[in-house]
DNA sequence: TTGTAAGCGTTATCAC
DNA sequence: GTGATAACGCTTACAA
């Protein structure tokens, strides 16, 4: 109650200790050497006057904040908000604090999170990228000397740590997998935007590479592999991509599901994606597996108890943040070593949703 | 590249410019008046050498950090995320970063997290509160000035702006509809501590209001006064808590349907534990609604998408982040009415997982 | 419009 | 072990 106009600083801590300044601070800080008796006076001082510490003015001496800089797309999104807690708790093991920005895949306000997260002097900082194309920014940050580190999505420009799975692979599993059980017509829920789609239609399809920092254009680029490997032609037909919201997916589906030749297995290539698809056939009468296999990506909380249970690729979704919160953490440390790719694996993860083909559709 | 030996400071952008480090400050900071010509003198100076401008030292001086501390339990939580994603939404919008820590429900780390970031000189604090009985930390923050909104948990020591649901009006009228359908054996799923169940099966039931704070008790209230109000005796048997991760509501919920007169309705008081009691049916084969109606809590993403669609009561998750972050925010801004506690209303969505209890069970 | 200089609350460098 | 005192990088009177 003492305590109103603004807090007490060590100054005044001092005085009321009678000590100096410096010790003051010596036995708040906990640094230097203080005999155990004015640390005595000094504490009790601070407790009377109930002192809190400026962390602003410590780091500007220090020139560390314990602090590091977060800029995902979507908290909302369960991918992330366990990404985020992966990273979440690896700092705050290690004494730091994050702070969160939302880009909402808005390669403008990631621009803008970066430099307010550079002027706050975080420590380091973790992104995840909206848009290959516009890195300047995260250049100019990471050769300014602020440790960075690339989370989900690499970029070939920025020289910075990344941790990221391999979609690619993971498409290509999911699709071999529907295709050793017999099924040639697979449709593909994408959600990604007009423009990947048409390069998908485009042949030889070579323009998903370009796009590949988005990790559904890696994942249908697997897709394209294993039905090429397979002997299957890839239809546009089958491709589809309506939005990443799970409407935007019932819609996709209804769709698919409506062609002359339906798709016997559907891919779905996010978990909001498959809660779609699956409510889609749901509200169509159409049967999983029986009608159609159904295969999603990301193990979300609800795949068990879904019926039937969901046939997943799961990544380690928690892991991705947390190594890629160590890494940043070594580099803050001081490691100058190269930058430092990690690859996480993914899981095929078989349920129920899946059946052989059947002999006639 | 020419920006090495750490960054650029005013000084130096005033010196390349050839005016004084304040008419550079005010050029770069856009105060105060600036003739156009110096102006952009010093821009390109500060573009040349790389100036990037410190929000520590600002903040030092200027008193604000434009900086919001969010402390919650769990990121991960779905609920959570939405609420933060709300917070995040207005604070941006009003110009403020947001630093984040998760508690896990542990009172300590939550005290911990308060005082380091008033320590960071945070604008102001947005915290869920985690027990209800050491709020001492809260009180000092609280009327050491620092602006403080309670989420999702009110606590009434704590004299400060708080947004909650009305869990206990939520709880009723759930169990009222199961009741009204014909119900009488209603079982809940809270995944409280074993304490609280003892105070569910002590004589009186008046345990519960004592902690209240636990948005589950308050629906768990909610529930027993339906059943009285219907006349329906309210017994220990019907009321499991095993936890609240999923697998938790998978045992309650196989404890409650091994009962020698199971239930005929279930209601399970969040989202998660909505999901282990739908998984549990599924794996014992039991059928919802026909044989088990189920209520849940929070309209998680994947309500429509499940079979049979989970009817629950549905929170304005996002809105409660919102609202809190706007209190907090008219606080910033100097605002001294007395504490506003705004209780948001639910909604019972229903769906199909609720069918009229069936003649003989 | 521009410049001078006094802080903001710490930590760090020296002496003693 | 303790005490002056100079940074840290910025904003802000106050003067010019």
């Amino acid at each position: 109650m003492e305590e109103r106009k603004g807090s007490a600083t060590i100054p005044d801590v001092a005085r009321l200790a009678g000590v100096s300044t410096a010790t003051a601070a010596r036995a708040l800080g906990n640094y230097g050497s203080v005999s155990a008796s004015t640390r005595a006076k000094v504490e009790a001082a601070a407790a009377e006057l109930g002192y809190r510490a400026n962390s602003l003015a410590r780091s500007m001496v220090t020139g560390t904040t314990n602090t590091l800089g977060v800029v995902l797309s979507d908290i909302e999104n369960p991918f992330f908000s366990r990404v985020l807690r992966g990273i979440s708790d690896v700092a705050h093991e290690a004494g730091f604090e994050v702070v969160l920005v939302n880009t909402d895949e808005s390669s403008e306000t990631e621009r803008s999170a970066v430099r307010v997260l550079t002027e706050k002097r975080v420590d380091g900082l973790l992104v995840c990228p909206a848009d290959a194309g516009s890195t300047a920014h995260l250049v100019s940050v990471s050769d300014s000397g602020v440790p960075l580190v690339l989370v989900d999505r690499r970029i070939k420009d920025v020289r910075a740590d990344s941790v990221v799975v391999d979609n690619r692979a993971a498409g290509r599993a999911a699709t071999e997998m529907l295709a050793a059980l017999g099924h040639r017509r697979i449709g593909l829920i994408t959600g990604m935007d007009g423009e990947l789609g048409e390069a998908f239609a485009a042949p030889g399809l070579k323009g998903i590479e370009r796009a590949m920092i988005n990790t559904t254009a890696g994942r249908a680029a697997g897709y394209r592999d294993a039905l090429q490997d397979a002997g299957i032609d890839v239809s546009a037909d089958y491709v589809v991509s309506e939005g990443f919201r799970r409407e935007d997916a019932v819609r996709a589906t209804q769709r698919l599901l409506s062609l002359r030749r339906p798709p016997t297995a559907i891919l779905a290539l996010d978990s909001l994606l498959a809660l779609g698809a699956l409510q889609a056939m749901r509200e169509m009468g159409v049967r999983c597996p029986d009608d159609v296999s159904l295969v999603g990506f990301d193990d979300a909380d609800w795949t068990e108890a879904v019926t039937p249970p969901l046939t997943v690729v799961a990544q380690p979704v928690q892991r991705i943040g947390a190594e890629a919160c160590r890494l940043l953490l070594e580099r803050i440390e001081g490691s100058t070593r190269p930058p430092v790719h990690r690859v996480l694996r993914t899981e095929l993860v078989e349920r129920g949703s899946v059946a052989p083909v059947r002999r006639r559709s």
